[in-house]
DNA sequence: TCGCAAATAGAAATGATTTCTATTTATACC
DNA sequence: GGTATAAATAGAAATCATTTCTATTTGCGA
């Protein structure tokens, strides 16, 4: 939590209880999580919290580097933690629980190569969402 | 057209001008397009059109195969002509023109095995999004 | 050609996300 | 520690993509 408040200094971002409640429930959880996932789960802890405080809270995280948007099949918003946030990296989604975890390892050089020779294009960006089974849900 | 046509039989849908002018648009374009942008387009020619209508021929020709859904990061529906409909490929979308083509290269394999040697998981799906800009916007 | 199930138009509902405004709060400065 | 001020928030309301509903129309098998 620590390293978070600093980022959001950083950022210029006031330290409120809201933001680290926010940060907080994604460290406890490790999952990807939907602003409402966020909003049910701080509910009870903080009665008096609006649902546009958690979009709006999510989005500077987002800014800030501290949290990554990742595209889901239901085209929600969803967000993760990111503890790689200025290395390559993508993310392993398990499709029962719902956690997240990041994988440092990419082969995307090869297809890049394959694209820019047989499309005559130019490849910018690449995004790869990996679904199945996490360790404890197999 | 015709071998649209034929795969529309096959899943008992039945010919109606709305769904082969919507095949068309896909086959004039070779872009992703939104619901929305189906419907602009059709709008001159068929006046009556029902965006509505759109939402349900699509969502008809994606699951006749005919289409595939495409995750952008607007989080809106976006849908393609999909010629290789039986085998493992990507697409690589032009950021500038939307144009989409298909790669039929892919190096998951490793990843994969990466992903289950280090997580202990199971991977079951992967998609990739590759951007940039095709050989015409470069 | 005829009858019927499928397809469609148009209106309305739904639901995620964003905007707006008045009030509250974190913090820089003394 | 107190205070001024800009940032943050709550709650209501708006927005907009998408879906549902119902009455009408149409493709096509018999």
């Amino acid at each position: 939590m620590r390293a978070y408040v600093r980022v959001l200094k950083q950022n210029r971002l006031k330290i409120t209880p809201r933001r680290k409640a926010v940060i907080g429930i994604f460290m406890k959880c490790g999952l990807n999580l939907s602003p409402y996932d966020v909003y049910a789960k701080l509910k009870k802890k903080l009665p008096k919290l609006g649902l546009p405080t958690v979009y709006r809270i999510l989005a500077e995280l987002k800014d800030s580097g501290i949290l990554v948007q990742s595209l889901s099949d239901d085209r929600l918003l969803r967000y993760a933690l990111c503890t790689l946030p200025h290395q390559h990296h993508h993310h392993f989604t398990c499709r029962k629980c719902n956690r997240m975890e990041e994988v440092d390892f990419c082969t995307f050089k090869a297809v890049s190569r394959f694209i820019e020779n047989r499309l005559n294009a130019k490849v910018e960006t690449h995004q790869l969402q990996i679904g199945g089974l996490c360790s404890k849900c197999k």
